[in-house]
RNA sequence: UCCUUCUUAGCUCAGUUGGUUAGAGCAUCUGACUGUUAAUCAGAGGGUCCUAGGUUCAAGUCCUAGAGAGGGAGCCA
């Protein structure tokens, strides 16, 4: 078994009819009889599997029992043009070595359609699933694309601490980073705990973003971009919600609240496009998949076929409006009229329901809707003041199914509204000197969002469920592997 | 956290008004078949009916509590 190994992909692709290879993989499926046997053969480089065909009495019959779903084999043969419709090549073998076994009446996986659920709960093997596969290649190539899109405009990759002393950012519950031990604690003379005798002798914990810190490497070297583990503490339990998610944070010198709607609308399209250009198969066989899935749901609850959808948004301009102008549609909408909305609107300053994003989405606009000028109340305290004097230059963009997948803004560049904001809505101006000397010294408009890259996975590989685009989901009540 | 639905074979599910031996399809195993591709055909094995209480002559089925899961909401990315 000297012969070097090929990937499948690459053999699929190459002309190789008549040469000798080895290829190395796990089973799919094996079926046929005591003459024939043909072998479904997958080692994930492509969606695609490779028919092996054995001639059953040159083999051992030991050897090919132990060939069963889930088992890791090498095969040496021969490239030949299939005789069967379902592939144009195949390999003959010549020689097979069973590199590991799959006991059939253990492993989990059958070879049978499984529920996304049960596969979750097996989602250290769910990889060897089609779907798993292709969620996960494409979720390599959506990474990658965000570096690639970055790195051609000139951003630098920068790194934030994902331990962080600040507790002030007020994106959501963080998790507590300790080495106290939980059962005996220091305590202070008032019974609080010293963290004066923890690790980093002060309270830390795990990051909810790296905004802030981004911020600081924006002013210095103008155009930088996160991207890494994000950690929220929150007990939600949705379908696009998890406790560890990876976020993408660009932080811009000298772009307005304009200039960063551009940027994030060009973002998404280059990534959508990325995946178009290289991710086919597997965006087919997931379409293929959530065709199916959707069969018996009546036509007005079907979703648009997903490579449609991605074409779709990228060859569409995103709508750009108002909050104001966001409130006015909605107060005259058909469901406000009727009462159809479970919160009614009736007046300007309240935070929107996803029922009204969805209502402005999927039913005004078909399309990707960016919103700005939120009034200042419902948004954080770094957004830039408007000259209304109730409005901040922030921007949500929403998308279809999926909600608010990026959340971004023009920041406040100048300290004294900085520092008053921030007194107003109870934060500490003295933990947060080291950010605020970015107002002190060299100050400048600069803006940035988040993106959510496990909602971005949802949008293009249209699965429903976000526990499902990434490899080990963290959620209330479960740290599993 | 709230609302709601669910938990029966390895998987997906059925199980009537509470009634005596809990079913199907797929998967697995055995056999048949010279090219299958969701292979096909025949047969076999496989059950803590989520857990703990309770009601009842009798509970998979009804009641209470708990655990877990799905969907929706809130929080947000």
């Amino acid at each position: 078994m000297e012969q070097k190994r090929i990937k499948i992909k690459k053999l699929l692709v190459s002309n190789e009819v008549g040469s000798e290879v080895n290829v190395k993989g796990w089973v799919r499926t094996k079926r046929g009889n005591k003459q024939i046997n043909f072998i479904a053969l997958n080692d994930g480089s492509t969606i695609q599997n490779l028919q092996i065909v054995v001639d059953v009495p040159n083999f051992n019959e030991d050897l090919l029992k132990k060939i069963s779903t889930g088992a890791a084999i090498s095969v040496v043969g021969e490239v030949i043009a299939s005789q069967g419709s379902g592939q144009s090549v195949e390999v003959s073998a010549t020689k097979i070595e069973v590199l590991g076994v799959a006991d059939p009446e253990k492993y989990p996986l059958q070879p049978k359609k499984h529920s996304l659920e049960f596969l979750r709960e097996k989602a250290h093997l769910r990889f060897r699933t089609s779907t798993f596969s292709a969620v996960f290649r494409i979720r390599h190539a959506m990474a990658f694309a965000v570096h690639e899109f970055f790195n051609k405009k000139g951003f630098f990759y920068m790194h934030t601490p994902l331990i962080t002393g600040s507790d002030a950012e007020g994106a959501g519950e963080m998790f507590r980073v300790s080495t106290l031990d939980a059962k005996n604690p220091p305590l202070n003379e008032d019974g609080s705990i010293n963290y004066k005798e923890d690790f980093f002798g002060k309270e830390t914990n795990l990051t909810v973003s790296g905004q802030l810190e981004g911020e600081l490497g924006a002013m210095a070297l103008g155009e930088i971009y996160t991207f890494g583990p994000t950690f929220r503490a929150e007990n939600s339990n949705t379908t696009r919600h998890l406790a560890e998610f990876w976020m993408i944070e660009p932080e811009m010198a000298f772009y307005d609240i304009t200039d960063n709607m551009d940027l994030a609308e060009e973002f998404l399209k280059y990534m959508i496009k990325y995946a178009l250009d290289n991710c086919m198969e597997d965006l087919e066989f997931l379409s293929k998949r959530l065709k199916e899935e959707e069969k018996g749901k009546k036509a007005d609850e079907q979703s648009m076929e997903l490579i449609e959808k991605l074409k779709f948004v990228l060859e569409n301009d995103f709508v750009r409006l108002t909050y104001t102008e966001a409130i006015d549609i909605l107060r005259n909408s058909q469901p406000n009229k009727k009462k159809k909305f479970q919160y009614l609107i009736d007046g300007w300053g309240a935070d929107l329901q996803s029922e009204h994003e969805r209502y402005l989405v999927e039913k005004k606009f078909m399309k990707p809707v960016i919103l700005i000028d939120y009034p200042k109340e419902i948004k954080s305290f770094y957004m830039k003041q408007n000259e209304d004097g109730k409005t901040v230059a922030a921007m949500d963009i929403l998308f279809p199914g999926i909600g608010e997948i990026i959340g971004g803004s023009q920041r406040e560049e100048d300290l004294d509204k900085l520092v008053t904001r921030m007194k107003e809505m109870g934060i500490p101006a003295e933990d947060m000197d080291w950010y605020l000397d970015t107002r002190r010294f060299g100050t400048a408009t600069h803006s940035g969002f988040g993106l959510g890259f496990e909602r971005m996975m949802l949008f293009v590989t249209g699965m429903g469920n976000i526990r499902d685009v990434i490899p080990f989901p963290r959620t209330p009540k479960n740290a599993e592997f």
